[in-house]
DNA sequence: GTGAAAGCGCTAACAG
DNA sequence: CTGTTAGCGCTTTCAC
């Protein structure tokens, strides 16, 4: 395999009969040039096919137009929607997205950092594995600007988008206290990270101001996967006294408890409520609808990449945290309980 | 903002008292350093924390280890499968992902594919918007290898992914007739593309071997997304002689589907059947759950990777093209079509 | 308004 | 075994 043609920019100044710096002026449309000399120089670029190594150009600027992207898992439709858009406005700004899937391992995440650094990206939107251990420190180091998105990072200042988690997790927990539920499971994702924990201060916090206490064997904890959730879920109902309603930290959390409340055979609100993070699309297909806390992803994404944009064109005001508000979408998956 | 260290090659030669040369000798194991030396300059690596550059290099050798990925939308489940799986073997190799969406957009792709010869990425794994329209001249051209995923692409000869479409369709349209149906509606993606014409031919197949005469009115074809999914599903549903079972083409277009049939207020399997490709995770959670025809994508996207870095690496085969076998799906969305 | 020349960081061909 | 040197394609002083 080899390289058809690879005009450079020393072709298109030799067959025009101009200097390399002359071309290259032409193409950034800096400095002077003559009408007539650019009209030539801009014929012989069609007519050569010539297009710029874009390669030569990042090495040229020591620096690529390429952003970062790291997070946990692009099959988990939350940071798909993320992604995508970033993505929108990125290539909107000629810059184009470097994909990293941490998996929430600190290793994985660290390497792809440092990955990041060594490609001298323009900048980074990352969604730490964990809110005290992941250090953006190498990027930071390197000049390079980072957005925090979903969750906060502790080690290193950087810019972040948030969902307001508190709000969103006590607006679900009072719904379910308002239906009359006083026994609620909540499974919710690592306390590690910043969702993990807003949530369950969210839902604490519903608690307390409801004069519930919350009981300790009702709340579970883990990876926030959907392997996890069933199984949390699965515990909850096979519990001697089995809590009226479940409140569930993460979409993938709620798909696993959906699947471990069907195979229980239970029926979803009478036997059990549910209600949780995230909307999904399949959400309303489902008899009943389940009851979320719509989080505004697209906005998180696109808020984020435009935050990181205003870092690389120079952009020095303070650090800021922008905080998204939830939406609740209630739908039929929480009735009142059905007296013991 | 300012790189701190930035050190280089340079550096490091310097505080090691050797020369560039050795130095990345040292680095890349190629080429006789001796044992005291080797460790001297890992030593001073270390020391000052040296990196190298991947712009640099990439540069140097004119092909960057990035690997393009061009597909119609990361928001597709179907494609974020896809890209996990293309991800996952590229980093295992030292590659990473440049991600586009195309948006089934000719102009956008052409962009694209323009955009990753200009990175001479060290190749292109797509997904082509249109199978006859749908040119990778200018990747060919660079020599930069491309594989073909889902999809086919008529003008420039590369390897190719697929799945057994023909199959996958007629054995769910099989499966259909074998119940009983008779006046099967059809809702397919665009014929244009590789998918769309396959699984149309597999349901036309499927329904001559059972001496069926397919109805035009009952096949609708459009763009393969949950709106004309929905949309075809109503105009069907609304038919005075509706149809007793409903084939979908992809997974977004089941979606709609089945978005519509809940509107309408049919009942799944009693007053309307349906089969379609592409299993979700969410599939199971419905009641009843969806018969479809799962694609291993997880698989399809692995090998598309494999091959493209055989050819990365100097393969020069002929060009081949895979065909993974779906697997079907039995659940309880068909059912024998109540008597008019 | 234009050209000559240097150099970004790295590797490889060639000497020694 | 190691060093010298050239150069990848581009932009950017600095002269003229």
């Amino acid at each position: 395999m080899k390289d058809k043609a690879t005009v450079t920019i020393r072709d298109v100044a030799q067959h025009a009969g101009v200097s390399t710096a002359t071309v290259s002026r032409v193409l950034s449309n800096s400095g002077p040039v003559s009408a007539e000399v650019r009209e030539r120089v801009e014929h012989t670029i069609r007519a050569l096919g010539y297009r710029p190594n874009r390669m030569a150009r990042s090495f040229r600027a020591q620096r690529s137009k390429f952003i970062g992207l790291i997070i946990s898992d692009v099959e988990n439709p939350f940071y798909t929607s993320l992604v995508r858009a970033v993505e929108d406005v990125a290539y909107a700004h000629d810059y184009s997205l470097l994909l990293c899937n941490s998996d929430e391992d600190l290793e994985k995440e660290r390497t792809y950092i440092q990955f990041m650094a060594d490609e001298r990206v323009a900048g980074v939107i990352g969604s730490p594995a964990s809110e005290q251990e992941t250090s953006f420190a190498a990027l930071f180091d390197a000049g390079i600007p980072v957005v925090s998105v979903d969750r906060r990072s502790a080690l290193t200042p950087v810019d972040t988008v948030l969902l307001d988690n508190v709000a969103a997790a006590r607006d679900l927990t009072r719904h379910l206290i308002h239906h009359g539920h006083r026994r609620i499971g909540a499974i919710l994702p690592n306390l590690s990270i910043t969702s993990g924990r807003e949530r369950l201060a969210g839902f604490l916090q519903a608690m307390e101001e409801a004069g519930l206490a919350p009981d300790p064997a009702l709340i579970h904890e883990g990876k926030g996967i959907e392997a996890f959730g069933a199984h949390a879920a699965r515990a909850l109902l096979h519990l001697p006294e089995r809590p009226t309603a479940i409140f569930t930290g993460n979409n993938l959390i709620t798909l696993g408890a959906l699947k471990a409340i069907q195979e229980c055979g239970l029926r979803i609100p009478d036997d059990v409520a549910v209600a949780g993070h995230d909307e999904m699309p399949w959400m309303s297909l489902l008899a009943p609808g389940i009851t979320v806390a719509a989080q505004p992803i697209h906005e998180m994404g696109r808020t984020a990449m435009r935050m990181l944009l205003a870092r690389i064109n120079g952009d020095s005001q303070p650090m800021c945290e922008v905080k998204l508000a939830p939406r609740l979408i209630i739908r039929n998956s929480v009735a009142s309980p059905t007296p013991i």
